[in-house]
DNA sequence: CGACTTTGACCGGCGC
DNA sequence: GCGCCGGTCAAAGTCG
């Protein structure tokens, strides 16, 4: 498996600031002392010119980096995928019997989208994966892979666990949107039950919730959202059928790569590395709030794990944060740079890239 | 009475 | 083809 045939490195990082440097100077061009009604007329015009561009300069330059946080988000994904796709071809190659103990039957649907094991769900970018021509691509490779990317365009999924009180027996999470339980399951690989939910504040909100406690620590809930909210918040954390009177509860935010678009990486809840820790509790958000969360993200690899400790005041709310945003961005690059598989990784893709565009160029 | 929860039945995917 | 399993449905029950 080569990563140079796998891995897009085509990022479009042109950030366009242009237009907006070259209107500076046509402005101060534009100044003339003729007319001084005239001058603060045209200044007003100016002015109100400049706000405006600067408006629309501003949205545009936001809409850019949400493009680019998208983008990291594929490269994560795409790391993740190739690591794993990796680790498993290593696996299978050295003949080690990946038995499970409970169940030896493993589900194709599960290794697609094993929970516990984020970096499966990131074989997402087949634009990517289909493109290798060196692996030898069954029809059921092909099967899946299309499945992969009819999920991924259906559903993000994030991980949610929330240390509680042991005794609390309910399966909820109070996270700012409104749930309509539908069903309940006792699965096999833990005899806790696994409650399903609907988010029922807007009727064509295609979310859902699993809810089910950690079968390692009952006092720990592990919540799975699946899809995006097409609707603001509730902002009412206590109303509707997701309430939880229990007192202030642990929470940490498990994003799987590639699923959300705030934290461009993937995450374990397990792992271990240094901590750092954001408090980014607002004394506003704090009175309607008896929550205190624990965001927990680190690079994909866990010996070089960086674990981004945030204890913030509500559920939902946090992640849209800018400056939080902005921190997850750098603490994700920060911790993928240290990283020296991924930069070997970057490196091959790069060169791959480049002599990719040279064989077909004939030139640099 | 409407909204929500509970819970057994049902369905489809998957492995053997 | 059969059985297991996770996910969903829907009727009945509960609650405010």
């Amino acid at each position: 498996m080569e990563f140079t045939s796998l891995v897009d490195t085509s990022l479009d990082l042109s950030f366009r600031l242009r237009p907006v440097l070259e209107k500076v100077p046509k402005q101060e061009v534009q100044s003339d002392f003729t007319g001084l009604s005239r001058d603060i007329e045209r200044e007003n015009m100016g002015v109100k010119n400049e706000a405006g561009d600067l408006l629309e300069e501003l949205n545009r330059v936001s809409s850019e980096n949400k493009k680019l946080t998208e983008m990291l988000t594929v490269v994560c994904e795409n790391y993740n995928a190739l690591r794993n796709q990796m680790m498993e071809y290593m696996s299978t190659q050295n003949g080690v019997a990946e038995d499970s103990s409970a169940g030896s039957r493993k589900r194709k649907a599960e290794s697609i989208s094993n929970i516990s094991n984020p970096v499966n769900n990131n074989n997402n970018n087949m634009d990517v994966v289909h493109g290798r021509s060196s692996e030898s691509s069954s029809s059921d490779e092909e099967s899946c892979c299309k499945k992969l990317r009819e999920e991924h365009i259906k559903a993000k999924v994030t991980i949610v666990s929330m240390k509680t009180d042991a005794s609390d027996t309910s399966l909820i999470v109070k996270d700012g949107y409104q749930w309509r339980k539908y069903g309940q399951k006792v699965t096999r690989d833990n005899p806790c039950p696994r409650a399903y939910f609907r988010c029922s504040f807007a009727p064509g909100c295609p979310v859902k919730k699993k809810v089910q406690r950690s079968i390692e620590d009952q006092s720990i809930v592990v919540a799975t959202y699946e899809g995006e909210h097409n609707h603001p918040q509730t902002s009412k954390p206590e109303s509707g059928a997701s309430t939880n009177t229990s007192t202030a509860s642990r929470l940490n935010v498990t994003t799987i790569a590639g699923t959300t678009t705030s934290v461009p990486c993937s995450t374990t809840l397990n792992s271990s590395g240094p901590t750092i820790t954001l408090d980014l509790t607002a004394p506003k958000t704090v009175e309607k709030r008896d929550m205190k969360m624990n965001h927990s993200t680190t690079s994909p690899t866990g010996a070089n794990s960086i674990r981004t400790t945030t204890t913030t005041t509500t559920g939902g709310e946090y992640q849209n944060r800018p400056e939080f945003q902005q921190f997850l961005i750098e603490q994700m690059a920060t911790s993928l740079t240290k990283d020296p598989s991924f930069k070997a990784a970057l490196a091959a893709a790069i060169s791959g890239k480049i002599f990719q565009h040279n064989n077909q160029t004939g030139r640099w």
